[in-house]
RNA sequence: UGGGGCGUCGUCAAGCGGUAAGACACUAGCCUUUGACGCUAGCAUUCGUAGGUUCGAAUCCUGCCGCCCCAGCCA
């Protein structure tokens, strides 16, 4: 009886600390084992490993902000690893970039600086133990002969005809490889595994290749450089990693890295893989970037299109709205996994809605000359800068006898009772100031409208009236006498298809449309105070920010990070 | 006839034997000096599928089906 009801008991507290405890992801369940059993005696230490070879993009932010981002959280630290095995692709340039980038979304490697070339003695050292333990051999086949020996998915490879060397033999040969006495390709150190595993990882993998390469770091040292698959485990023990966090493309691989790692009796980090991110409407994969970049589809890699950190870094994505991003989607194991970029969106907006100022932009515009008003006279109005946060203020709006409106804001008959934008003979209120009426559409030879005559209500000062009549509509205007110039660039989905990466021809995507540029716009001229790096909204349009690259004093270019959400297009449809 | 993974709402994703969280998207309505924001409501009788075990299964077992990754001296 008692038992029983002590089982109920546990039922239900355990039902009550569910129903609290935030659900956690496969990785933080592991290091929660871990840190029970004590495994690493509580320590969460894990580290980024970028190759400095490109740029880094949004599916980067999600490795970084897991690494960085659950260290954190468990008291632990993160270490930034320069993964730079390959010295024909690797720039300190890119090194560079990668940290500003890091640096932006907000995580710090403290001195932990570390690169896989810090490493190539101790790992040069290890490599002859192999030797000496018979586990490693210098291998002569070609690249060529390599593949063919290697077997396929469903059979079994050859062994090398040069498997069986003696280790003196091979001692003498790996020592000749690395004072580059063989030419570049001739021959490779190969760990001695298993030819016919089902994994083709164990296939006697290459730990060193001859290439005469000028190293970005270690210069010309070296006449051999490591494979990834021999550098990077070890780098992680080297560094005393606890959690090796990679995506799913290395799974294949923990079982390897766990070989090197128990021939050599070192420090045994946990890998976990989880899925990469991929998006809609873009890509993430470096090599079709890099096309983008290099057949000039777009203004470089930090293209305000472009889902590199620095492309939506200059598109006025904030770095905490990709982090939330990153949060929000979670971290799993379903590789064909596909996020909504409204998500990122999203994320956008509700922080800048909760922090920006707003200010009038009329992008299309169509003067208004409000025929009763005085000529010559210019009133002062207050305006909110934020109705999300009183601590923003106020600043002041000169409204005038012309100003500028949005040419979509009027139509001549309006379309349905629904519609209360402006049209002949209605009503509107002008944000902070008057309502007024329109009384006459001028039009050019054409038959465009090029003007319009309108009249105000001097009783609806300050956007109301005594008789209390409602206006729905509230338009948002410059005034001509101070309005300021500038070019505004409106950014869409790179690409037209949900899924472009899934193609190869996945040029044939690019949305054509992706990037409109207005000239002429018309800005109410506090938006000259804006500092670069700031977000803006600009009233029922979005949130814009300066553009970092082409924007000047006497030249101002804005660019929009991100619309308001519009559920009047939506209905008209 | 190889090895490794994954299949829960349109999307991402919880769930770990006790009767399907949440977010985005979408829909309807309210509010509104941004058709924004906010608020309210709706949105998986069902968890790839077929059996089995169980009082009870998305969760355990078995068999199918589907999708993805791996044959660089790239990382």
């Amino acid at each position: 009886m008692s038992s029983e009801n002590d089982k109920i008991n546990e039922l239900n507290s355990d039902n009550e600390n569910s129903s609290k405890t935030e659900t956690k992801d496969f990785i933080r369940t592991i290091i929660d084992q871990h840190n029970k059993s004590g495994r690493f005696n509580g320590v969460v230490h894990t580290r980024f490993p970028p190759e400095p070879n490109g740029y880094l993009h949004i599916g980067h932010a999600k490795a970084i902000c897991i690494s960085f981002g659950i260290a954190e959280e468990y008291g632990g630290v993160t270490n930034l690893r320069f993964d730079d095995t390959n010295p024909t692709k690797e720039e300190t340039k890119y090194a560079n970039a990668i940290m500003q980038d890091i640096k932006w979304l907000g995580f710090d490697w403290g001195d932990r600086l570390f690169h896989a070339s810090d490493y190539f003695d101790q790992l040069y050292d290890w490599a002859v133990l192999l030797i000496n333990k018979g586990v490693a051999f210098v291998d002569d086949l070609s690249a060529e002969e390599m593949r063919e020996y290697r077997g396929t998915l469903t059979e079994a490879g050859k062994e090398s005809p040069y498997r069986n060397r003696t280790i003196e033999e091979n001692l003498n040969l790996f020592e000749k490889m690395k004072k580059g006495e063989f030419p570049d390709g001739a021959k490779t150190l190969r760990a001695k595994i298993d030819m016919a595993s089902g994994n083709m990882n164990m296939r006697d993998p290459v730990m060193y290749r001859i290439m005469r390469a000028t190293h970005h770091r270690t210069g010309d040292k070296w006449y051999i450089y490591p494979t990834y698959d021999w550098a990077h485990g070890q780098s992680d023990s080297i560094e005393k990693i606890t959690h090796s966090l990679c995506d799913l493309s290395f799974e294949d691989h923990r079982p390897l890295y766990d070989w090197f790692l128990d021939q050599l009796e070192v420090h045994h980090p946990q890998q976990a893989e989880f899925a990469r991110l991929n998006i809609n409407y873009t890509i993430t994969s470096k090599r079709k970037l890099r096309q983008l970049v290099e057949q000039d589809i777009v203004d470089g890699w930090d293209d305000p299109r472009m889902p590199t950190l620095s492309g939506l870094r200059r598109r006025g994505f904030t770095p905490k709205s990709v982090r939330t991003f990153v949060e929000k989607l979670g971290i799993a194991k379903k590789r064909d996994s596909v996020a909504d970029i409204a998500l990122l969106e999203h994320g956008l907006r509700d922080e800048l809605n909760a922090t920006s100022s707003r200010r009038m932009a009329v992008l299309k515009p169509l003067k208004v000359v409000i025929t009763n008003y005085p000529e010559n006279q210019i009133e002062e109005f207050e305006a909110v800068n934020n109705p999300e946060d009183e601590s923003a203020g106020v600043r002041k709006v000169y409204f005038s006898r012309e100003i500028y409106i949005e040419a979509g804001d009027f139509v001549e008959v309006a379309p349905n009772r629904k519609y209360f934008r402006l049209a002949l003979g209605k009503e509107v209120r002008l944000k902070h100031t008057y309502y007024i009426t329109c009384d006459e559409a001028v039009k050019d030879d054409s038959g465009n409208i090029v003007e319009l005559r309108c009249t105000y209500d001097p009783e609806s000062k300050g956007g109301s009236t005594p008789d209390g009549r409602k206006v729905r509509g509230t338009l948002h205007w410059v005034s001509t006498h101070d309005a300021v110039d500038a070019e505004v660039r409106l950014y869409s989905h790179l690409f037209t298809k949900e899924s472009p990466d899934a193609d190869n021809d996945f040029l044939e995507h690019v949305n054509p449309q992706s990037l409109e540029i207005l000239s002429g716009c018309k800005l109410e001229p506090s938006l000259l105070n804006l500092k670069a790096g700031e977000n803006c909204q600009f009233l029922r349009h979005g949130y814009f920010c300066i553009d970092s690259k082409n924007s000047s004093e006497d030249k101002p270019v804005f660019n929009r990070s991100v619309t308001l959400k519009d559920s009047w297009t939506v209905k008209k449809k």
